[in-house]
DNA sequence: ATTACACTATACCGACCGGTATAGTGACAA
DNA sequence: TTGTCACTATACCGGTCGGTATAGTGTAAT
């Protein structure tokens, strides 16, 4: 609760971008949220460019400590926890707020190639992927890297399609074939067994 | 070639809005894109959603058009369509002007849930699932619905992640999985190795 | 008391936004 | 000749955009 002024006005960005958009947020507007002046605002953000990668860059660790964390709490072993991915994914997409994936919209709202967004995007994604990746690698995939780019695409494809139409069950669709793909990269029997058959693995 | 004044404008605000984004064009880009004036813009277009509205309509048919064409000519069976569903999309995040997925970019560029943009794009992917679907069903798959809906999870999961960074192989990934997950759906022996309990297999 | 500094207050800038008003042009039909 | 109609030309509207200039306030250390 003791943020300094730089952390009030970051905050107001953040919420202001991603529930309205960044270019549908002028700057005025986020200086009355943060009920500061415009003249602050640009003293620790020299533009509004300099705003937006700060609010993705802090998106970014928060978000994926987040996720982090929820799924820690869903599950123990590293298996369970590539499962729970989505259902922590189901849950977020369920709150009213949700508005898509932070990162995605900001590279669809700045297409042009190169642009610094899709960087810090970009980065976000290869941040995620990792994680899934270190979660395979550790429950014995084939191959971690490639189960990690096909369960992200899984993640990012749920998201845009709930964010298109709400409620139409992408998340739980996103986890059938995800415990198919899974099962299929450890070597195991796909299907029907589901979850907990090699309970070989410890921690 | 034929254009009349109407679809001169909106080819022009098409281009633009795809390769700029939609709140980055200007009506008087447009106007001068489309070498007419504002007055016949509006005369056509009563205000600049119509237009957008109107943009992702013909986009609609147009690309959806252009994608089944694709398939067709890649594939001829049922299952090598949906398989080929995903060189089609290889090929088309590698040309210059791939910007992502109009319908997924103006979804996020109006992220107020509701939004009539919203709507027309969901139309979008659920044609896009249907047709999927049919494929699926002609090949014999055990949930054409469920398993359109996973593919098409993968292919929006590949589009947004090409369009933060380009050429990471999204679409190749994509693929794999679908052809697990097809694979599986058909009740056949999904990968090199491993049995499975219903030998219920035709086709 | 003086200085330094973080912050406020407010007015302003040129540029652009979506949209309109008014007038005019050229072709074609009655 | 007259009217209609599609289209052009241009000036204009209020509002908002990102960003700046100038002046002032409160506080805390020196």
């Amino acid at each position: 609760m003791s943020l300094n002024l730089q952390e009030k006005i970051l905050q107001a960005a953040s919420e202001l971008f991603y529930s309205q958009g960044i270019r549908a947020t002028g700057v005025d507007a986020i200086v009355k949220a943060a009920n500061t002046t415009k003249m602050s605002l640009y003293k620790y953000f020299p533009s509004k460019d300099d705003l937006v990668l700060a609010f993705l860059r802090k998106r970014d660790e928060d978000f994926r400590a987040w996720f982090v964390d929820q799924v820690n709490g869903k599950a123990d072993t590293p298996k369970a926890k590539l499962l729970a991915i989505f259902d922590v994914i189901g849950e977020w997409m369920a709150i009213p707020e949700f508005r898509g994936c932070a990162f995605i919209n900001a590279a669809a709202e700045f297409p042009l190639e190169g642009n610094p967004v899709h960087q810090v995007s970009a980065e976000f994604y290869d941040h995620f992927r990792n994680y899934i990746a270190d979660l395979a690698g550790q429950c014995g995939s084939i191959s971690p890297e490639s189960l990690a780019l096909q369960l992200s695409l899984l993640v990012e494809g749920a998201i845009v399609s709930e964010q298109m139409k709400r409620h139409s069950g992408s998340a739980e669709q996103a986890k059938q074939a995800a415990i198919i793909l899974i099962e299929g990269s450890l070597g195991d029997i796909p299907d029907t067994t589901l979850l907990t058959d090699n309970s070989e693995e410890e921690q």
